[in-house]
DNA sequence: CAACCATATCGACGGATTTCAATTTGTTGC
DNA sequence: GCAACAAATTGAAATCCGTCGATATGGTTG
């Protein structure tokens, strides 16, 4: 279960049916921190930005040290914060790991700070 | 200058006109994840959400210590993060200081999202 | 099986972040 | 001026985060 899948069952059961507008709840906003965490990195910025430039729509690891000018091992770190947030998908064909936006993720992330 | 108004100078002088989508830069990839950062954590989120809830559509620091069960200092702190990223603004009366959403501020986060 | 390659994980280090208690600043009212 | 109050700032402690080197895992190829 990534954050943004967790936050999307939240909106399920809370309660914005009709109008009243509740402050955020602290386990909501610790919720939504945890995806607003994984974009607060500079790196991780660059990360989504390649990854969504890209004529594929994919990268592997090895397209990504480069760069970011970073050592293999912080780039997977990066990404699996990404993967965690429910930004990126990971993909293992072979050897080589494959990444890409999942879809609507972004705009998905872009409103919880229209519903704040 | 806030983080907002350095990316709003920003996109005026980049590239964006025609169509080509150049993956961020180090430089804007920085300031972008300044926002986010003021974004990632809990309590900040709920300073907004609670400024955004209010009737008068603003909030003293005396009003905002006691739903987030922390001291007065630091939700002073966690203000300042939100008016230096200029989500918020700050305006002094009297002896309190009346804090605000920056009109459109939120929308031009979510934005940043959408053109990484 | 053995060598190799891409990726993931581990352990550690330095720097940033969050929080609080104590103090300071600045304003109001006596 | 002085007492009282709201807010900001300071300093310190604990925790968290980004990075790296070393190592482990897992698939591919000879």
């Amino acid at each position: 279960m990534t954050a943004l899948q967790t936050l999307e069952s939240e909106v399920d059961a809370s309660c914005c049916t009709t109008s009243g507008k509740p402050a955020l709840s602290a386990k909501e906003a610790q919720q939504r921190a945890l995806v607003f965490k994984a974009l607060a990195d500079p790196n991780r910025l660059r990360l989504l930005s390649i990854v969504k430039a890209g004529e594929s729509g994919e990268a592997c690891v090895c397209d990504l040290t480069e760069p970011l000018d970073l050592g293999q091992p912080t780039v997977s770190h990066h990404l699996k914060i990404l993967v965690d947030a429910g930004l990126l998908h990971r993909e293992k064909r072979g050897t080589w790991a494959y990444f890409s936006l999942v879809p609507g993720a972004l705009d998905d992330a872009a409103g919880l700070l229209a519903t704040l």
